[in-house]
Formats: structure tokens, sequence, C-alpha cells
DNA sequence: TTTTGCAAACCAAACGGTCGGTTTTTTATA
DNA sequence: TATAAAAAACCGACCGTTTGGTTTGCAAAA
């Protein structure tokens, strides 16, 4: 592809990241791009079209977990599983991306809002990923209860929930606080007490 | 105070939640209030302004629980009057404003991120909220496991993160896919699943 | 007669976006 | 392989609109 036209896109999500939609404007694209005005309107057709391009080439693979590279026969492996994939997703985009932000910040959270707000398409997306998340949850649990890994009288998909809303619970508050380098550690910590309150002692 | 200051604050809470700060313009409030820019003007220095007051004078206490409601001595009924008093405070704040909102939208969320964002001393307060809801969620498991209420290896604070960390969890995640009306059931009933994986069956 | 409450006209700056034109690169042809 | 035509890349002055904010003036209350 086009090199000023993958700047731009580059560059803008940087931008996006950093301030989000409303709040950059063209002359700050165009001013990091170090092209003209006329150059990025030969490439795009307004702010709004580099922002979906944008959402839709980087930040949809961020949010994109990929399922396969999880344990299917023990939660406790599963966790691990989730947590290190989850890491490197992360890094990846970031390396990308070159950003040398060190982790995923309030800021991804409004470009993230600002999505769901501006593109239907990306907001279904995301209600789509979560569906899966939880099927994905729920369908190890089941698995764990039958291997004995754990026992309880709650239902799969509750304890399913349990392990899903810890974890999102966590990562707003962590960013709130601005304690981001905590995330993995709170979680796991949280995820391990669960399954230690699940398992049979 | 005055009749028409009152009605600038009033109206522009409604447009900060419906929009968000930097989305609602000068223009849409004076319109909004049946006042003019300059009468505005006569009021308030600035928008910054009547988002700091609106802030501060309904928001504040619409995130601030009365802790002193609750129980002190199970496990059982403080998760029921925390309930309780989250939906009491919501709804009077909804009366207070007249607003026709059934329930805590994303904007709420928006203009809370905002609130952060430009006010050093509501983010302070926040920070501060959240110490002490630990506090006070420890202390109740603490006292639940003396009573034998339940029984656990894990650390007062580990279980008491647990509660919180999945209200916190099911908040966004139920507003983002905007079934806001589910936010309590959901609650209720992972708590009562983290409640039974806690008490000796 | 002074202060309060407000309206309307007004302002500079900033906004996203356009446009006429120039330079650079690619392609076609002889 | 030289050259002309075409297309793509690019520039920056400019446009109309909207932004938050100001100024002036005036009617009514104190």
């Amino acid at each position: 592809m086009n090199d000023s036209r993958e700047r731009i896109l580059s560059k803008s999500l940087n931008l996006f990241i950093e301030k989000g939609f409303k709040e950059v404007t063209m002359q700050e694209i165009v001013q990091k791009t170090g092209l003209s005005k006329g150059a990025f309107y030969h490439y795009f057709n307004s702010k709004e079209q580099v922002f979906e391009e944008v959402i839709n080439h980087y930040y949809t693979e961020l949010i994109t977990p990929n399922y396969y590279a999880f344990s299917k026969k023990s939660l406790k492996d599963f966790c691990a599983d989730f947590l290190k994939e989850k890491k490197n997703r992360v890094d990846a985009s970031k390396i990308k991306n070159s950003n040398k932000e060190k982790a995923i910040t309030l800021h991804h959270y409004f470009l993230m809002f600002d999505a769901i707000k501006m593109l239907p398409a990306f907001k279904k997306l995301r209600e789509e990923l979560q569906k899966k998340e939880l099927a994905i949850w729920t369908n190890i649990i089941a698995v764990a209860k039958k291997n004995k890994e754990i026992k309880s009288t709650s239902s799969n998909k509750d304890i399913a929930k349990l392990f899903i809303y810890a974890s999102k619970g966590i990562g707003i508050h962590c960013i709130i606080n601005k304690t981001h380098n905590d995330i993995r550690k709170e979680i796991k910590t949280a995820w391990s007490n669960l399954y230690s309150m699940l398992s049979n002692k």
C-alpha cells in the first residue's frame, strides 16, 4: 500500500489514542505526518474515514483474542493461556505501531467508546466477541467440572461470568487509577482465588 | 440561589450527560435554558466553570455511597444493603434532576472520565472513595469469617476485591451492551454465587 | 440613581474541508 | 531508449461555519 497513506493511518492512530477522535484536529494530523492538507484529502475523504480505517485495521485485532491458543482441557491452564495470549496481543500491536506507551491506558478506553459510538460495525463486532468469550469460558468450566478439577453448585455460565467480570472490573479499576502494570498480576490473583474457592480443598 | 443560574446548571448537566463536555456547545446550553449568551456569562465565567460546579454539586453525591446504611454484621445483609442503597442514591439523583433517563448509561461513564481528566479534585475524591469501599468490604468479610458465615483460605482483602471487581465488571459490561436494567440482577446473582462458593455447603 | 438580569449584536480563533495549481512518477509510444 | 502524455502525489491559500467568549445597551428592580 501507499507509503504516505499508511503514514497518515499510523500517526492518526497515535493521535486518536492520545486525545480521542473529537480532540484531534486536521492540523495536528497533517503536521504529524509531515504532509499537507491537500495530500491528506487526496487519500481520505474525511477525518471520520481515517478513524474508521484505523479502528478496523488496528484496533479490531487488538481486542480480538486468538482462542485457539487456549487450553481446552484444564481451567488452570486456560487461565494462564488467556493472560499470556492477551499480553502477546497487546505487545504485538505496540510493536506494529511503534508505540512507546507501556500499557493500555484510559485513553484506549476513550477510543473504544468513540468507536462504539461512531461505528456500528465495531460495536457489533465487540458484542459478538463478548458472546464468544462467555461461550468459551462456559465450556472450559464444564470441562473442569467433569475432570473434577473444580466443583460447584453454581451453573457453568455463572462461574464463567465471575471470571470474566472480575477481569473486566480489574481492567477499568487499574486503568482509572493508573496502576496499569498491576493488571495482569491482579487478574492472576483474583482468578487464583476464585479457583481455590472452586477446587475441592 | 438565583433561578436562572440553577436552570443553567441543571440543563447543562443533562447536556453533559447526553454528550460529554467537549461535545456540548454554548449554543446548546443557552438554547436549552432559553437564555442568551450574555445571561450565561453573567453567571459563569466559562463552560469549564459550569462543568466543575455541575460535577461538584450533583455528580459527586451520585457516586458517594452512604456506608452507614449498610449492615456491619452479616455479609449477606451487607450485599443486599449495598444494592438497595445504590438504587436509592441513583433514583434520588434522577428525581432531583428531573431526568427521564431510566438508568445510568455509557454517557455517565464518559462524563465521569471527563471529570477525572479535567478536575483533579474529583479524581482524588474518587480514589479515596474506592479505598474506603475496599476497606469496608474487607471489614465485613472479616466479620463474616469470624461469624462462620463464610470460610475461605483467601485473605479478606482478596475476597473483598472479588466482590468489588465483579460488580464493576458487570457495570461496564451492561452499560456498554445497553442492558442497564440487568445490572442489579446480574450483580445480585454474581454475588450470591460468590457467597455460595464461600459458605460451607 | 445605582445595581441586577438579561438580550442581541459582535468578535477572533479554530474548525473541517475545498480548490487551483505544481511537482513527481508512471505509462505508452515511436 | 528517448519522449510525450497521463496519472498520481502533493502543496498551501482559502472558504464558510462554528467555536467559546465579549461588549454594549437597556428595562426593571432596589
